[in-house]
RNA sequence: GGUGAGGUUCCCGAGUGGCCAAAGGGAACAGACUGUAAAUCUGUCGGCGAAGCCUUCGGAGGUUCGAAUCCUCCCCUCACCA
């Protein structure tokens, strides 16, 4: 089986330049790839992640990926998808952020005896010259079809800088460098990434007269369309320090029925017979599946061991059980014992305002050790620590241990 | 640069001198129902609080007993024209 039927059976694929010529480049040769990243916060999301997943099925059939990092395309900005322009990042940031992504990317793709490559735009990006490429890259854009292209249809409305207008010709430019440098005759990408795609694929077969290809994967979203990867809080990171390995759990731990399948299929190198057989599951069933992509997940991002830390602490909050060991824990001065219990959960930073705090007491939604807390002139006094801990919960789901430091 | 339309609480969006912490919707949170799901229903949804107080409607001033609403200047966005 070819990595291409890989990727279509599981879902992956959503537009292709090429179609045949793709299927039949991947199944005869060792195909040289690449995807671009752009390091505009400092840790990956899981919607990275699921472009990582791909690099990881093409690296496993023989093929080379490009993990290409964004530090010259994001001094500028994809506006693709986006309806304001994106806060501008110096430099420094930008450079730092690479750092980070770098470092993540290395625990999945393989980056060793040249089996895969690490590259950033800025080191040809940064130091062109405006004249110079105008008249050898732009002058073989058309913006009339430029355009047409659908990632600049929501901007067209809301407003569109020249600067971010050219963010298209960077990336085309990219594909250029890559094919140049490393050979690379084949570009992926997240859907969103489709006009800047076919940009590259043509700037290339201008220039050069090769054929190269694009292809684009299905976008990490809810049945209803939307995005995919996001929390109350935010994003779910790779990074630990931003995303708690026990919250990544819980995330897919709660994905909706419908998207099950769908997330096994994509995020986890499980095979499909087994995908199939957890998607089908029905009712309560399909409970066993959610806790096996959340295992698997956690396990690829963060290890076994925080996997089964997250797996085990889930399971004595839901299902009972003694060890309270790995639930998420909060420390507590001394002087706060003897406060009001708002004061401290807002100390802890479990409530992000006293007023949630009366709101949430006064809807019944805080337990502490178990206990509905009744009124919120409720004292922490050390005879709710037991064994050291005093055990919050914030509506149905939301654990925290409490200890005194 | 000219002309026109705008900038409202997380988002969309009403409000054009007191009844406005500001309609409605979405998101979010809590409760009921459940399977740590979805859908549905109910409640909450600026902050601090016992009443009450404080901060908010692009920014800075001003008029007024009283301004998101009126005036002045400034900043920004969009459309058409140049």
């Amino acid at each position: 089986m070819s990595v291409f039927d890989v990727l279509k059976e599981r879902g992956f694929i959503q537009q292709m330049t090429h179609e045949d010529e793709i299927r039949q480049l991947l199944e005869k040769e060792k195909v040289t790839f690449y995807i671009g990243f752009d390091p505009t916060a400092d840790s990956l999301t899981v919607g990275h992640f699921l472009q990582l997943m791909v690099m990881g099925h093409m690296q496993r059939h023989g093929h080379r990926p490009i993990a290409l990092l964004g530090g010259g395309t994001t001094m500028v900005g994809d506006p693709s998808g986006k309806s304001d322009m994106r806060k501008m990042l110096g430099k420094e940031d930008i450079a730092r952020n690479a750092e980070c992504f770098k470092k993540q990317m290395e625990k999945f793709i393989d980056f060793s005896d040249g089996k895969a490559v690490m590259a950033n735009n800025a080191d040809w990006l940064l130091s062109l010259n405006y004249v110079d490429f105008l008249r050898e890259i732009g002058s073989h854009f058309s913006v009339n079809r430029m355009l047409q292209a659908e990632c600049f249809k929501t901007r067209m409305e809301s407003g569109l800088t020249f600067m971010e207008f050219n963010y298209m010709v960077m990336q085309g430019y990219d594909f250029l460098e890559l094919f140049r440098r490393f050979n690379c005759t084949l570009q992926l990408g997240g859907d969103d990434q489709w006009s800047n795609i076919i940009a590259g694929v043509e700037l290339v077969r201008k220039i050069e007269a090769k054929p190269v290809l694009g292809m684009t994967f299905t976008l990490l979203t809810t049945s209803d369309g939307k995005k995919m990867g996001k929390t109350e809080k935010g994003a779910v990171w790779l990074d630990p320090q931003k995303t708690p390995p026990y919250d990544f759990y819980q995330y897919w731990r709660n994905v909706a029925d419908s998207e099950v399948k769908r997330c096994l299929a994509l995020l986890t190198f499980l095979p499909m017979t087994e995908v199939n057989r957890l998607g089908n599951l029905k009712d309560q069933e399909i409970n066993q599946a959610k806790k096996i992509l959340a295992f698997e997940m956690t396990k690829m991002i963060h290890g076994e061991e925080e996997a089964q830390k997250a797996q085990k602490a889930a399971e004595t909050l839901f299902e009972g059980g003694a060890d309270l060991q790995d639930v998420p824990t909060s420390p507590i001065g001394q002087g706060l014992l003897g406060q009001g219990i708002i004061e401290v959960l807002f100390a802890c930073q479990i409530i992000p305002t006293k007023s949630e705090g009366r709101r949430l007491i006064a809807q019944g939604g805080l337990y502490v050790n178990s206990a509905k807390v009744e009124s919120i002139d409720l004292k922490v006094t050390a005879e709710l620590f037991k064994d050291g801990m005093m055990m919050i919960r914030k509506g149905k789901k939301g654990y925290h241990k409490v200890v005194i430091k």
